[in-house]
DNA sequence: AGTAAATATGAACAATTGTTCAATCGTCGT
DNA sequence: ACGACGATTGAACAATTGTTCATATTTACT
């Protein structure tokens, strides 16, 4: 008995067909939990706006991002490590001062999506 | 004296010019929880298995959608009032059963790019 | 060496979250 | 009218979250 299908004979739905199928596309739970996991890195209105800051200019400090943003340099520290655990910021520091910058392009693209979904309602 | 400028005299930062530049393209504070929001409705496994689901099969009741993904009727339930309120499901109800779908192609588009991202990690 | 600035961090706190469980509602078939 | 089924809901619970405050840590300047 294969994993995945095991309960296939005991399915009780209302459109077999339509869970058959969608099943066969499901992707793992690890899966499901990092894709939650990108997307709540976006889910807090600070790191939005640090976010969309470093979409603006892309290199800034920790220092400028609290400016820009107005909340204590503490809590965009805090915020900052979190989107760097989340792979979605990298930073280079230049004596005492740690700039960041999105870790990649394709976060200017999901977060630029998200935008214009936000702005086309 | 204008809001949102209002301490640019006393504006203490690393780099001037960015921050002054950055803080003129900045949204209210209203579109960065808007933003945020939006990318939380994705933020939950369960939820994201839900809207992969639906990105699938365009229709499906909830009674399937939980035995798609594993989970409790209730559970399903609860996440999808939550999807309902945030405007990225709808539903029309046939009888007993309600079938469900998303609501614009904006939601799909999102959540592909998300996809994205995490496939391409 | 001593001070100030930029950042990072840990503890603590209130607030929010997602699930389970139980109860309820609405619709269908008999 | 009844019971079965799909769906919804509220309460309760543990778990997670984001901020604040205080305290490091590191580098730069004198």
């Amino acid at each position: 008995m294969k994993k995945g299908n095991s309960d296939l004979a005991e399915l009780h739905c209302v459109e077999r067909e339509k869970v058959i199928s969608v099943r066969k596309k499901l992707k793992t739970d690890r899966f499901f939990h990092s894709l939650a996991e990108t997307f709540k890195a976006m889910s807090d209105p600070t790191r939005a706006k640090i976010i969309y800051a470093l979409c603006q200019e892309n290199e800034l400090c920790v220092h400028d991002m609290a400016a820009i943003i107005g909340t204590s340099n503490s809590a965009v520290s805090h915020q900052l490590r979190t989107l760097r655990n989340m792979k979605l910021v990298k930073y280079n520091k230049v004596g005492k001062v740690a700039f960041y910058s999105l870790d990649d392009i394709h976060i200017n693209n999901l977060f630029a999506e998200g935008l214009r979904h936000v702005e086309e309602k």
